[in-house]
DNA sequence: ACGCTCTCTGCAATCGTTTACATCAAAAAA
DNA sequence: TTTTTTGATGTAAACGATTGCAGAGAGCGT
């Protein structure tokens, strides 16, 4: 299997590599059909490493998340690959959530990359290895704020919170509280502040024992809804701002037996396979992933076609509400006095029958 | 920003660019310190085009999986990558499930990587394809019958369809049924041949009608099992083939009220996210597919090094049970008579319980 | 017939490495 | 001391593409 190069078909042509290589970036040439033939003949296939090390690029981008298991950045990177065509090879980095591989990927990129969609864990200052990277990045679901010169793309973060509230409020509910992330990263601040937000809008006004900040993982959606059901009056309806914590704080709901959605309403952001399979299924705000990923593509190569261009785009995908079984409306009592969780897990009448199904 | 090459180095110590080269390959060298510190002055970073053009390779290899928002897929993934180290860059490449992409992109990525870990959809034969990509592949969880010369990591599909079938045995059940994976796939195959060789050894007798061939997605799963409920005689366990599957067969059984287990013991092939959310915990066969994936990629890695080796390597990863809620003893008179579905579900408090909080 | 433009062509330099080969100094062997 | 061996170094030729430059026809107006 001899390796063919632009000088064999230039050769068995009879015409000059140059020409071929003209012919290759869409040249005129006189014989078009005679090297488009011998190029299919021969199986020829430009050098990729010689072409770019003659033009000084790698038409290679790197695609770097927390961790590909997530369903939600599977879906981010697959709309990027999707949207990059054959011309840029895609190259996936997972850091493991963790700050201090963001970095080092960072540093090992460089120069081998034209350019990254960047997923980072926290807000935290890369600035150092960023300024270093110097290639156009694009950041998903994350803004850093002291950097302002990336382009990004977000969720309608504030928007998804609000459709939230809204549903809960349409249904009569006012105890309404939040499994926020981290406010110091971009999706946990702002859907908080959309949380917040709402809830002035609705009159509501915001019970501070209803806002519990947590870490976008499971077991911190866990331990966040176990606060809430110890509290002396549990809210009666509950916002989780990511998927992981909607998992654990399911798992917390169904470990204490408390019913969704007849003692506790329930929202997630983000959908979720399976969101269907669980009883009842779980009502989400939902965003098109996959067409973050794509975005966040087509924004990178336009910003490699136009490295000069000093404005930073910015768009946002919308979000929407998918309704399913988790809200209805508070129970009559609710509404009036605040029992103790203990008084309501004995009513609960989904729970013993569980207990009784599994002991049978 | 400057770029800076191998000249400048060897300017800056003094010496000649081979001396450089020769210590960047960890040759000795007399400046070695020197050099070290001017590298990590003038920050320089070999350029990998001009590397990979003189060493005629591309130091990337690509990973090619049907859909990488499939968790176990993303799970090979991440092994493959994080098993790569620095040395190597890998492409991941999406095909969504369809066979002509298959063809497309390893034609696509012939001569642009120097080998490709392969997670066919089906064994189809892309032999054309495949000899003329010309490099070394590496199967996972797929075995080409027709061209016995590339390396394999599978899992230990035929064990795992045995352990489920005796555990279905050790707890009395001789009604047992497969939803099995299409035949001309290895996992489908393996699987199904696993589990007629564990019931011969139980020395239960195989109903045909227990064996329901189907094709590894979750609408099938769900059209597989319903067939096997319709039944006059269902079966008192299903083992399922894979997780899509696994997925319809359980929405299958919730929509017609079949409850799990008291009514049909049920285990699935392969793990996943959330299998504990929903009731019951789902017991399963389990694998480790990120060591799947890490396996694949050592063997690539190994086969890079070693082009001219001719045998072919086959590696197969262990599977275990994971014993959850949903397997338990059938119940008597399903060990006597046959009765019809319609019977069954009349029985089933806990679906009638569900409507009821439904329409509440 | 002449010059002018226009389009296509080939020549040759270039991108940043690696490495065979020749050198050369120092160390080891004589 | 002389000869041989050893090991690091420099020189220069690749690797396979792209592209500025200049040349060669073809077409056209005068």
């Amino acid at each position: 299997m001899p390796v063919v190069t632009i000088t064999d078909v230039a050769s068995r042509v009879g015409v000059s590599v140059a020409t071929i290589s003209r012919f290759l970036s869409g040249g005129n040439v006189r014989e078009e059909t005679k090297i488009r033939s011998v190029i299919q003949e021969l199986n020829y296939r430009p050098n990729i490493a010689a072409r770019n090390l003659k033009l000084g690029r790698s038409a290679t981008v790197a695609i770097i998340v927390p961790d590909i298991s997530n369903p939600f950045f599977a879906a981010i990177v697959r709309g990027a690959e999707k949207a990059s065509g054959d011309s840029l090879m895609a190259a996936i980095v997972n850091t493991d959530s963790n700050s201090e591989r963001e970095v080092s990927a960072l540093a090992h990129l460089y120069g081998r990359v034209d350019g990254a969609i960047f997923v980072p864990t926290k807000e935290s200052d890369h600035e150092g290895g960023l300024a270093h990277f110097g290639r156009p990045i694009v950041f998903v679901d994350r803004y850093l704020q002291k950097v302002k010169k990336y382009d990004t793309v977000l969720a309608d973060n504030a928007r998804g919170a609000q459709l939230a509230v809204e549903h809960f409020a349409s249904q009569g509910h006012s105890k309404i509280a939040i499994i926020a992330g981290p406010l110091d990263s971009t999706p946990g601040r702002q859907r908080e502040e959309g949380f917040r937000k709402a809830l002035d809008n609705s009159k509501i006004v915001t019970n501070p024992n209803y806002v519990v900040v947590s870490d976008f993982t499971q077991a911190g959606g866990y331990a966040a809804m176990n606060q809430l059901l110890d509290l002396a009056e549990p809210p009666t309806a509950v916002f989780s701002s990511n998927n992981l914590m909607t998992y654990g704080a399911l798992n917390s709901l169904k470990d204490r037996g408390v019913s969704v959605p007849s003692d506790i309403s329930f929202i997630g952001f983000d959908d979720f396979e399976l969101s269907t399979l669980i009883s009842p299924k779980i009502t989400v705000i939902n965003r098109d992933a996959e067409a973050q990923g794509a975005q966040a593509m087509r924004a990178l190569m336009w910003r490699l076609e136009n490295l000069d261009s000093k404005i930073s785009k910015h768009s946002v995908i919308p979000v929407n509400l998918i309704k399913r079984e988790s809200v209805t409306i508070p129970r009559m009592w609710d509404l009036q006095n605040s029992p103790k969780v203990k008084d309501r897990q004995s009513q609960t009448s989904d729970h013993s029958k569980n207990k009784e199904k599994v002991n049978e």
